[in-house]
DNA sequence: ATAACTTATTATCAAATGATAACAAAGAAG
DNA sequence: CTTCTTTGTTATCATTTGATAATAAGTTAT
């Protein structure tokens, strides 16, 4: 088989979507009061990458300093995440989960895997393996790092 | 191969996070002058799922009759999009982007398709085959809508 | 018919997020 | 040493988004 660029674009685009509409409706119910939805995209992205300093998660989720300056010391006063000074370059504070944040984002996944279980109940291993092998081609290829 | 769905669902998770991330770097370079990203997120939606109600959108995105109904009369003026009123139920109105409105995400389309043929650049067309199957595999099974 | 429900709108207020300026401390480069 | 750059903070204001109440018109059920 040919695959075309173009349609492969298309595809893409259409992964994306569906990711995204999936990754929403696993995630609409939780819970949410301690924090804000701009706070979660950063646990969730620090559940990730970490540890990272606040200019590289400025960079990454495209929030100005000063505002990640402003989220990051709020999660810290919530007691979600930890800053760290970097040993060799004083300017530079690491961010990462505390305990707590990593407890907290530890039931956020807990959540999502529940529905994702009920999503996949009953399909068959060999169903389970040729998903498993179809991420792993997509990570290695358009969705690596 | 034997995979567990604990493990398939961590995959899963690793998948979104970065099907996010390349929409985040394919949309951050965008114009966006006219319209918010509520407003953006919502074109884009519509150019996947079209026509469709204020309150089926209100549903899938999560946001407020009142809410929705605001932005999409901001699109409106913006001449984004349009509403047709359904014939069978006088109360219902259906949106879908108007011309001007397909423009605009064409362009969008054309800018992310652009950094996505940089990002394929030289990859052979097996590598292609096998990464839009895994795109097939994967709508078929979890991504389904 | 009328009561209950659905769909959508307008208005209003509160909260979250974005943008900018001014600042300070540390490191790098000349 | 002093200049420039990087990293992070605080303060402030504007904009965007969320939440709620009140309303109206159309549909469905009784």
């Amino acid at each position: 088989m040919m695959v075309s660029k173009e349609a492969l674009f298309e595809q893409l685009a259409s992964l994306i979507a569906s990711a995204h509409q999936l990754h929403y409706e696993m995630t609409k119910d939780l819970p949410m009061d301690d924090i804000t939805p701009l706070q979660y995209e950063i646990l969730e992205f620090l559940s990730v990458k970490q540890p990272i300093t606040l200019s590289q998660l400025s960079e990454c989720k495209g929030i100005s300093m000063p505002n990640t300056s402003r989220e990051i010391k709020k999660l810290t006063d919530k007691g979600l995440c930890e800053k760290i000074d970097d040993a060799g370059d004083r300017r530079k504070q690491y961010v990462r989960l505390s305990a707590s944040g990593e407890a907290r984002m530890a039931e956020s996944f807990t959540h999502m895997k529940q529905l994702f279980l009920q999503r996949v109940e009953g399909v068959q291993d060999a169903e389970l393996t040729q998903m498993s092998e179809a991420i792993g081609v997509l990570r290695a290829t358009v969705l690596r790092d």
